[in-house]
DNA sequence: CTTACCGCCTGTCGGC
DNA sequence: TGCCGACAGGCGGTAA
């Protein structure tokens, strides 16, 4: 389940691999993701200078000089860089061929990812209307407490909201809230301003962290035939319903939100 | 407008 | 051992 630390080693891996490379070929074996990857992808890449890889929310913008291909990795989605010959593997389902002869594969088990092709990604709709980056200076405190006056909804569906603040999934949800000491059913305007303003720094400390850590395995998004970018993470409640609290060992309870897995300690979070 | 739920997918796991 | 249903989840789309 990529994450936005996930996505973002991801970009860091690749793009030195991509960038200022043009494209010889693109081959699309399942073109069948979330959206039909377009039938006129090839004929838009072919021939063009990848300029730079960037990264929005958990998109990936390859930006090109006619326009830029919009990769996400959906729930189960990676890329790797081939410098072989070896042959693609289950699930593999674009492939871009590059002069240098090194091929940027695309692998994705669930296909809830994309790839979609924009002229200019900052208007695609799925772009457009997305709130900030989560270590952006204008995700603060404030705003949090201001776009959540008269917000009856949960916190933890307020701050997983995209259009709120992009990037943060499921996962880092439940602990940042364990590490704010906000209980995840609390409505969301009914949080205080020092307590956004400590749920901001939690949000910021655990994504760099998590990003930190990816550093590390960056050799592995080369000629790699497991799921790079996913690293080991100390999780102090997700995945944890039943077990002690870290804090005070009172029982972790586990319940449905919004169909999304919710772990929370009574104790610890109000 | 806001809020909650659906469904796209396949790999994994528990129960029988 | 093998089958089968439940579950996992990002996130756009849609219903209420």
């Amino acid at each position: 389940m990529p994450e936005l630390p996930e996505v973002e080693t991801t970009r860091r891996g690749i793009a030195p691999h991509l960038e200022g490379q043009t494209v010889r070929s693109v081959s699309v074996r399942n073109g069948r993701l979330r959206w039909p990857v377009p039938e006129d992808l090839a004929v838009q890449l072919e021939g063009e200078v990848i300029r730079s890889v960037e990264r929005r929310a958990k998109y990936l913008f390859l930006n090109l000089d006619s326009g830029s291909v919009i990769v996400h990795l959906g729930m189960s989605g990676s890329l790797r860089i081939i410098t072989d010959d070896s042959a693609a593997l289950t699930h593999d389902h674009v492939e871009l061929v590059l002069h240098s002869g090194v091929r940027l594969r695309y692998n994705d088990p669930r296909r809830f990812g994309c790839w979609l092709w924009a002229p200019n990604p900052s208007t695609h709709p799925l772009i457009a209307s997305l709130g900030p980056e989560p270590l952006a200076p204008e995700f603060n405190g404030a705003y949090l407490y201001r776009r959540s006056r008269g917000k009856s909804t949960a916190v933890k569906s307020f701050i997983m909201d995209g259009h709120v603040v992009v990037g943060v999934g499921n996962i880092y949800a439940n602990e940042a809230l364990f590490k704010a000491g906000i209980h995840s059913r609390r409505q969301a305007g009914r949080v205080s301003l020092s307590r956004y303003r400590r749920l901001v720094e939690v949000v910021q400390e655990t994504l760099t962290a998590a990003i930190l850590m990816g550093g590390t395995t960056l050799r592995d998004f080369v000629n790699s035939d497991g799921q790079p970018g996913y690293f080991a993470q100390s999780l102090l409640v997700y995945g944890r319903g039943g077990q002690p609290c870290p804090e005070c060992q009172a029982t972790l309870r586990e319940i449905r939100m919004n169909q999304r897995t919710t772990i929370y300690c009574t104790r610890c979070q109000r």
